[in-house]
DNA sequence: AAAAGCGACAACCGCCGTTTA
DNA sequence: ATAAACGGCGGTTGTCGCTTT
């Protein structure tokens, strides 16, 4: 019964990378490409492998989570290195109020970024800079404020709208229907005023479905059935006052909606590109 | 110069949904 | 049908380097 495992944890190495292992990590991943990590170990770590020349990932114990969280987070050759610029704070302070913590979901919106590294930025930097704003990050929402908004911010009621996702957005027509039936998720009922998240019919286009081949490679957002691509899909479809093929019309790209930038989609002027997904 | 404090970030841990034997 | 591993994610921790005292 069930699987054996794919290494034995004993045998495996812990703590910081040596260059000598992330040689044979990129080595065995441009053999191979990326996944199957269960086999990668196994494979790199083969001592029967003939010759170092031939086989430079010989001897690789890491265990194939370990392996993957390297490559994903340090070795991918389209990681951006270096600072995060003003656009992307302040892209990913939007994102971050209408996603919550699900950084692989920011992350995927931001070209070169990791979910690791967005997350590890949002708690040295961002955070702070909220707090210096009189906001509170969790909620964006000012200090003396004491308004819950129930969003997807919070896990439980993240997995509960999960949950009821799975009963109402299966298909374009549910989550059509869908988009005003659940109490918590209508931002538009808010009592108070200056409440940050958009209003119905300001129609907001996360473009989760042809964003650019960042991360999302490996994760086409729409496409999967998981409890997440459906939070996805009702993140993109929460504020539709239309059917979304009419929504698609007049979509109105994420840098365009959040005011990053003007991008020739959306309106005459040009636009320098980074987070141009139109 | 040494110790303490702090910030940054890589890596680990544990959980959850999915896959597979 | 079931149990166990896989893959992915978010939270947390450990370590390193820089700054301050």
């Amino acid at each position: 019964m069930g699987r054996s495992p794919c290494c034995e944890k004993a045998h495996t190495n812990k703590g910081a990378w040596t260059k000598e292992e992330d040689q044979r990590l990129i080595s065995y991943i441009r053999l191979h490409g990326e996944g199957c990590w269960r086999s990668l170990p196994k494979s790199a770590g083969n001592p029967l492998s003939l010759s170092l020349s031939l086989f430079p990932f010989r001897g690789l114990l890491r265990c194939g989570k370990s392996c993957r969280l390297r490559w994903i987070n340090y070795l991918r050759p389209d990681l951006k290195r270096g600072n995060f610029t003003d656009e992307e704070d302040e892209l990913i302070i939007k994102l971050h109020s209408l996603l919550g913590n699900k950084w692989s979901l920011i992350a995927g919106r931001l070209p070169g970024r990791t979910d690791n590294e967005i997350k590890n930025y949002w708690n040295t930097h961002i955070k702070r800079k909220l707090m210096s704003r009189g906001l509170d990050p969790q909620t964006h929402r000012p200090f003396n404020d004491t308004y819950q908004p129930p969003s997807p911010r919070n896990d439980a009621t993240l997995r509960h709208q999960s949950n009821e996702i799975k009963l109402t957005t299966d298909s374009f027509e549910d989550a059509k229907c869908s988009s005003g039936t659940t109490e918590e998720t209508q931002p538009d009922q808010h009592p108070q005023k200056g409440h940050q998240h958009p209003q119905k019919g300001q129609l907001l286009n996360l473009d989760l479905a042809i964003g650019p081949p960042s991360q999302t490679e490996t994760r086409p957002a729409w496409s999967g059935n998981s409890a997440e691509s459906k939070l996805e899909r009702r993140v993109a479809y929460e504020f539709l006052p239309v059917a979304p093929s009419a929504a698609a019309a007049q979509a109105v790209c994420l840098c365009c909606q959040i005011g990053l930038q003007k991008c020739s989609s959306c309106s005459s002027s040009s636009s320098t590109g980074l987070y141009r997904y139109c």
